[in-house]
DNA sequence: TCTATATAGATGCAACTGCATTGATACCGG
DNA sequence: CCGGTATCAATGCAGTTGCATCTATATAGA
């Protein structure tokens, strides 16, 4: 009756809770963001890496890889930052199919000011809750349920 | 410089990889119900809540606290459930304002066809990658980072 | 009872997402 | 060099979500 490929009790909770959790979670911190009146953390999360990137910026598709937004999503929100002068869009000079994203001065103070409030959420939200040692599994557990599954 | 409130880097990496994770997971179970043109998962959330409450069914708001969908949002997709005829709306006696949804048997039906995917996605995704005392381990952790922090 | 407030659920509208496709350029084999 | 294919990014359209509000009923208090 019960197929082999049915998920074990053990399995079907933790997915459950990693669901529920992780839904949680993301809503506390919009939430915290709005109550701000700050954009949403889709924005910081590109303009995390835009600032990691630095002045020499990132093609689209760098951005598609290092975050997990769809090719569409990513396009449609580089136009809502560059339409609030978060970043700006330079041709390429040797590919002419692409473009280079270089986040802006003003796109550095945004993000200082989400990260104030992000990175208080995340405090709050999981600094606080585990130790260290259990940040360190939990982090390691969830690295093992990464696809394609890497080392670490 | 450093705020009190600011993160830990452990807390952060954790917080990152949760973040990474879930969504990477939901992805593949949506695409997997897609590949088999299911109902996305959302739909089985539902289903599957009315399918424990049985014939007495449930009130809308009842869902609402068990899963964690807004309002809004549940309101449309009941209609849209009861739409396809895997749900009906009963008119309840003793108060005006509300309604009981109760799960057809086109609604089971479906559910079923869903859960033989989607528990084969929480096998492989899950339950192939950790151990039992891993999945345990885990689920205690995630445990802890629910809202309100409950007892387990 | 009558009014005020609270709760259940639906909905108009704007924003966002997913899907499919398009436009444009790059690259590859002959 | 040329045609076919692959890659980068944008977009039309339909479906979904978020926000605010609305309708309807219930409940509490004077």
């Amino acid at each position: 009756m019960t197929e082999k490929t049915n998920p074990s009790p053990a399995a079907i909770k933790t997915w459950a809770r990693l669901m529920r959790v992780s839904r949680q979670l993301v809503e506390r911190a919009e939430d915290a963001l709005k109550d701000s009146s700050l954009p949403p953390l889709a924005w910081h999360d590109v303009l995390h890496e835009l600032a990691e990137a630095g002045e020499v910026g990132l093609r689209p598709f760098q951005l598609i890889e290092r975050t997990l937004f769809a090719q569409y999503n990513l396009s449609r929100l580089l136009a809502r930052l560059e339409a609030d002068g978060l970043v700006e869009k330079l041709r390429v000079a040797d590919d002419g199919r692409g473009q280079t994203i270089r986040i802006t001065e003003k796109g550095r103070e945004t993000r200082r000011r989400m990260w104030a409030v992000y990175g208080r959420s995340i405090t709050e939200l999981v600094g606080a809750r585990l130790s260290n040692d259990d940040l360190e599994t939990l982090s390691a557990l969830l690295g093992r349920l990464r696809h394609p599954a890497a080392l670490e």
